[in-house]
DNA sequence: TATATGGATTGATATTTGTCATTACCTTTG
DNA sequence: CAAAGGTAATGACAAATATCAATCCATATA
């Protein structure tokens, strides 16, 4: 349960608290630890938060606009492989293993995002078997995400992957029918791994077949059986 | 250090625990519990161990042989995520999640592994912090394997994809620049990506630039920073 | 030995997808 | 307003890749 001094500050890790369930495991004391070592960082659309390659020694926590994550691959060619919603964090799978970031993340709007050291998290997750028992959980949901989209890129024709595309922004992210995104149509490319081309011709060819509506960056799921029957057939 | 009671035995586990650096870190109380809840079972080569879909309970050890993890995708195409050899252990997302499996493993050569119930291992977990980290680094490692991989097949062309797929063989599972698999041609474009018709053609044209010597099921690495040179070039 | 079986190979062809060039559109800036 | 810059859209074309059919080859089986 929240304490007191938490439902006071109206900022970061408390908003964190009432949201992001892997905090809920957490007692009073290791939650003020949290909260006295992190800063509150505002970034601007667009802006980079960390990059691939870079050193990385802290658990992100977006609090406020949209993320991107991106790995960076050859002729500057770059796969996204997720968006991140506030109140949700980033800990990426260089903690553990080479304090390095292993893909970069780019605000999308404007962000606000906590910083907290590693440390504090790894030190955590030893006293605090259930806050362990969450990450490794939350991990875990990551992988298997991840396999979803590696059997959609590498199996599915570039209609299945764009459909995959609009109903994980739609079902996931938006959590609505109806959607207006930054995301440009490269990054839509980049999400589905093809051109940028490409992407905008599928793109219309669903909104040609009234599957989907389109209007800038406006989406609109029209016909939520095809696209899923679209993602099916590959 | 290994118990005497372990050095003894000469099977499973004790093997395991003089290989796999995960073990390392338990005391020998804890490697006595997963000593005595273990259970060691043989396979055939070709014999599916586990089935993506069917309920997981169980973090297995390999202990010989050589075992293929595959996602079932659409159409009966699979797309092969690893392989796994000696001393290494199994333990998929889902334990952690929906007690379900997410990908299928084959033995590829007659093997043996151990099965230790998922519950045992989460116990340890909770009771040994330098284990729990162990275990999220390797699990991290995982991660970061599972990157490359999807640049390599959602960024690379064919070439480039099946040079990925030969140095892995050769560096990581074979740690030979000859090695002779059995792996068919089919579950090296599974591995890559492709169809096997094309996996077939890559390989022969590598053959006819002597970069590599394909004899049957058996292959050497000619010219290894030619591979690794296309490999880059995507 | 003859015959089946399954993988490996090859060639011809069709499909998918990317690249390149051009234009349109929209916003910002001078 | 005009110019500039960026994203979006479109068409023509080229390259990459899959599919299909046929053949080869080794091994197992009758």
């Amino acid at each position: 349960m929240p304490s007191e001094i938490f439902r006071k500050d109206k900022t970061c890790c408390n908003f964190c608290l009432e949201r992001s369930d892997i905090f809920a495991c957490l007692k009073q004391d290791e939650l003020s630890v949290i909260g006295e070592n992190r800063s509150e960082i505002h970034f601007k659309a667009g802006e980079l938060i960390f990059k691939q390659g870079t050193p990385a020694a802290h658990l992100l926590c977006l609090t406020k606009g949209m993320v991107k994550l991106y790995i960076e691959g050859f002729d500057n060619k770059n796969l996204i492989i997720g968006i991140v919603k506030p109140v949700e964090y980033i800990l990426g799978p260089g903690i553990y293993v080479d304090s390095k970031h292993h893909y970069s993340a780019v605000a999308m709007e404007d962000s606000i995002a906590c910083l907290v050291d590693a440390n504090i998290f790894k030190t955590l997750i030893h006293s605090n078997p259930a806050f362990a028992d969450e990450f490794i959980r939350k991990v875990s949901l990551l992988s298997i995400s991840n396999f979803q989209q590696f059997i959609s890129l590498t199996q599915k024709q570039m209609p299945g992957r764009i459909a995959d595309v609009l109903l994980y922004l739609s079902g996931t992210i938006y959590e609505s029918s109806t959607f207006t995104t930054a995301l440009s149509r490269q990054d839509l490319a980049d999400m589905s791994g093809m051109s940028k081309e490409s992407a905008i011709r599928i793109l219309k060819e669903l909104k040609d077949e009234q599957i989907i509506a389109v209007e800038g960056n406006t989406f609109e799921i029209l016909k939520r059986d095809s696209l899923e029957m679209i993602s099916q057939t590959g």
